[in-house]
DNA sequence: CTCATGTCAGATCAACTGAAATGG
DNA sequence: CCCATTTCAGTTTATCTGACATGA
């Protein structure tokens, strides 16, 4: 254990999210999908029918990689693509049927990694964890001008 | 806000890491280091010369990264690489003077990147936190055979 | 003219992989 | 022969940049 490290939050913070992630990502992986993928599903599930920019926006996804991902999700038949009427440079995206069952299936998959990720602490301290975390996690980020 | 996102330990892990991760970057940067280095020098402070394997061991890093880092932290004269007389596969670092001031100024950023990163929660909380946090990164990573 | 949108190629960065050379 | 160490080249993944064409 190296002192100057041990105490630091930016330290433990990337030693937890490294494990959380790695889990996330083997659990995903596992189940044929991936993290971007639920999230897309997620937003548009909560959101309805929206546009790319608007759901990158949501999602915390950039517009580029919004493309990609409904480029598999397309494929996949989770997602439809549909032009918009009232703005022809943009394109409506739709859950369809068959997204909706993945997204389901991929909350239980979630489920599973935040319990596995969670299990060190018991309720109490998951459930503070989480309330602290969320206030760090809500300020905004590194200045961008 | 998407609420199946909102209370998922790893999305705030990700988004805390995210800003934690920016404003340590930003701060090493503009201090013309980067965390690699704070990482290498604290652990050639506390643990006094070491091969290249053990301090990637000690500091969590990738052994080829160590050899990268230590390039740079060479020809800077922070650090330096010694023949081991005892074995000639190893190579003994071992931290200057100078590398020794510079470990003392990069505490200083690194306090204030804590201090600014921790600033939404008050200090009995910022203790908690840290508590919580320590015993979720403690855990092992994902599987790794 | 300006701004927003979707797309594409690629830059960047941390973390890691695989292989080679050297030596225990 | 097997393993450890250092180095190098290159892969992977998430995130972001810049440019472009289209259209509001």
């Amino acid at each position: 254990m190296v002192s100057r490290l041990r105490d630091q939050a930016s330290w433990l913070l990337s030693r937890a999210h490294l494990r959380a992630h790695g889990v996330l990502q083997e659990a995903f992986a596992a189940a044929g999908s991936r993290p971007y993928h639920y999230r897309i599903l997620a937003v548009l599930e909560e959101f309805g029918p929206l546009s790319q920019a608007e759901l990158g926006r949501r999602a915390g996804i950039d517009p580029s990689d919004v493309t990609t991902s409904l480029d598999a999700l397309g494929s996949l038949g989770f997602a439809a693509r549909e032009a918009d009427p009232l703005d022809r440079r943009r394109k409506r995206i739709r859950l369809t049927d068959a997204g909706r069952d993945e997204l389901l299936r991929l909350d239980a998959v979630l489920g599973a990694v935040q319990k596995r990720f969670l299990a060190p602490l018991n309720s109490a301290e998951q459930a503070e964890f989480l309330r602290l975390i969320a206030r760090l996690s809500d300020e905004p980020g590194p200045s961008r001008p």
